[in-house]
DNA sequence: TTGTAGGCGTTATCAT
DNA sequence: ATGATAACGCCTACAA
């Protein structure tokens, strides 16, 4: 019961004005949901458009109107391995999902390391209405200085806060670092260490900040600190470092899951168990936690919901609504059994 | 040094002739790099494009040239938890990374189960040259009627050979899984079993094939098999009805290594021991698979590659050029310890 | 080799 | 409430 349709020939506005008997201008009108047009003469139109299955083109559209209706997601090449990183997988799903319950459209851009000017150009290239700018850890925000000619939003706070530039949406870093330091605490836990990332990244710095706040302000040392960089590896070393500075220790924050895992690994050589001898506590929730032995106690970061929010900040933003310029998404501790 | 640019006032073709004194044509032809362009004149183009910063309009090029230089990636939306599977995850990424080497963009489309006539909308609009349909284990070619308006690639074959409409990439599934089987006989096993997937989806029909070949050419019975739906709970559900039906049996094969996960923790509470009882491989080789206790032996499927591969094809096609209809990609055995 | 001019499908500004 | 009629920025015969 399909209207046959010309393949390759699409309908366009002038031929359902054609059909309806009404002029183009009335027919965009009621594409458009203008309120002045009388019932019948909506009616008429709409009939017309169902019958020649009529959809706008978008090109036209956006010449016209000086709207694309579209927004980039641009996430670092880093590696030419974006996705093995659950968390941008997570945040581009997030997005992905806000924005199919608009009208929007998502592009998603790789940011090419080879030619970084491409993505610039493309954004001031009319191609979209605004951008979501995913770093990840590094905080990077070198497109802040675009945010004049197009409204962006950042995941991850900038390294440098002078930087901030506009609307940007965190995890609460700190404060999902300190409720696990305070877990640690609360359980008993004398001698904490923490593993920290990398300083020249927001959450390295934030997740360190949380941890030792919470552990000094309990009347315990905070000297127990070795860095990593966020990799397994890196968190085996550095268990090592932390176990041979004070065996003693009982207890330890990783900045992250596979720095978590790493001392979990480091631990087992070293023959101490988790978390009977030491308490390992991690950061993320990501896919391994749950499956790790023991399983890991660990800090869980909303990151699709970070997509999420991100998308619809910048939907309001350019429905010319205000927004506030930061808004910082809780953590939740997922309490396993290496702790 | 840069040249200040003019907020919001985005240089037009016509600036450039202006400054470069020649017509709109001729900045035209050298922005789609016409050979009939004399150097000098290239060069005071250029010159002139650079200076003010010049890039062209997406929206009018379209309009004017008919096409959008944009592809879609369409995703089912599946319980909303589309990159939870990191099968999607690397389709995307391989996709996105393909594509970025090209003048073509990427627009992410989550097939909304709640409207699933946006999605025919959407490609039917003219908002894109072509589409890459991903479908997963599914073998949903649902959008195969398109194909004549608009050049399709899908991900996976049909389920119904029929149904096969233009282009398609997949991976070896038989292939790889009778590998997994001709593994399990060369080392030593005798008596295999098999947790298939589900009949309905070609992953499953065809993995279930892979191996029953391999098994009964080997002169070993192939009765052994229990059917699963690609998850955990299912694939342990599958092995205790194995163990039940033949306590004796010292191989198992798992069409998915989340059902392999399911087996190895059934197998674990009934006290059989890995590899030593009962060898168990996987297929999919996903993050979990190195991590697993003990760590297991699988098939590695390509699926960053079957996203790169649909692209290619697809701007090959675009490009007029011709392509074959299906592209097998090659799996790999990955031996861990669980076998 | 270069310029002229018409058109791509909509939106938006005027009138009516 | 509805209808002409310009733009919108670029491409592309066709002409020179």
């Amino acid at each position: 019961m399909m209207a046959s349709v010309q393949p390759g020939q699409a309908p366009t506005l002038e031929m359902v004005a054609a059909r309806a008997g009404v002029s183009r201008a009335t027919v965009s009108r009621v594409v458009n949901g203008s309120p002045k047009v009388s019932p019948d003469v909506v009616e008429a139109v709409q009939a017309a458009i169902a019958a020649l299955n009529y959809v706008p083109n978008r090109a036209a559209r956006s010449l016209a109107s000086r709207r694309t209706q579209a927004i980039a997601l641009i996430v670092p090449e880093s590696a030419a391995r974006v996705f093995d990183d659950p968390f941008f997988a997570s945040v581009v799903q997030g997005a992905a999902l806000t924005l199919a319950g608009t009208e929007y459209t998502l592009n998603l851009l790789i940011e090419s390391e080879l030619d970084p000017d491409k993505t610039r150009r493309y954004l001031l290239g009319g191609n979209v209405d605004g951008a979501l700018v995913v770093s990840h850890h590094t905080g990077d925000h070198s497109f802040a200085h675009l945010s004049r000619s197009l409204p962006l939003v950042f995941g991850g706070r900038p390294l440098d806060p002078e930087e901030s530039s506009g609307c940007t949406v965190d995890v609460d870093n700190e404060h999902g670092a300190a409720a696990a330091a305070q877990h640690l605490v609360d359980t008993g836990r004398r001698r904490i260490a923490t593993i920290a990332g990398p300083q020249d990244m927001p959450p390295g710095v934030d997740r360190l900040h949380g941890f030792s706040s919470v552990v000094a302000g309990a009347g315990l040392a905070d000297d127990l600190v070795e860095y990593g960089d966020f990799t397994a590896a890196s968190g085996a070393a550095a268990m090592r470092k932390l176990l041979a500075r004070a065996p003693e220790l009982d207890g330890v924050f990783a900045a992250n899951d596979q720095m978590a895992m790493g001392a979990l690994s480091a631990l087992a050589e070293a023959g101490r168990s988790v978390p009977a001898d030491v308490a390992v506590v991690g950061f993320d929730d990501d896919r391994y936690a749950a499956t790790a032995m023991p399983p890991l106690t660990t800090v869980r970061q909303p990151s699709s919901q970070m997509g999420a929010e991100m998308a619809r900040k910048l939907v309001r933003l350019l429905a010319g609504e205000d927004v506030e310029a930061a808004t910082i998404l809780p953590t939740e501790l997922v309490v396993r059994q290496s702790s």
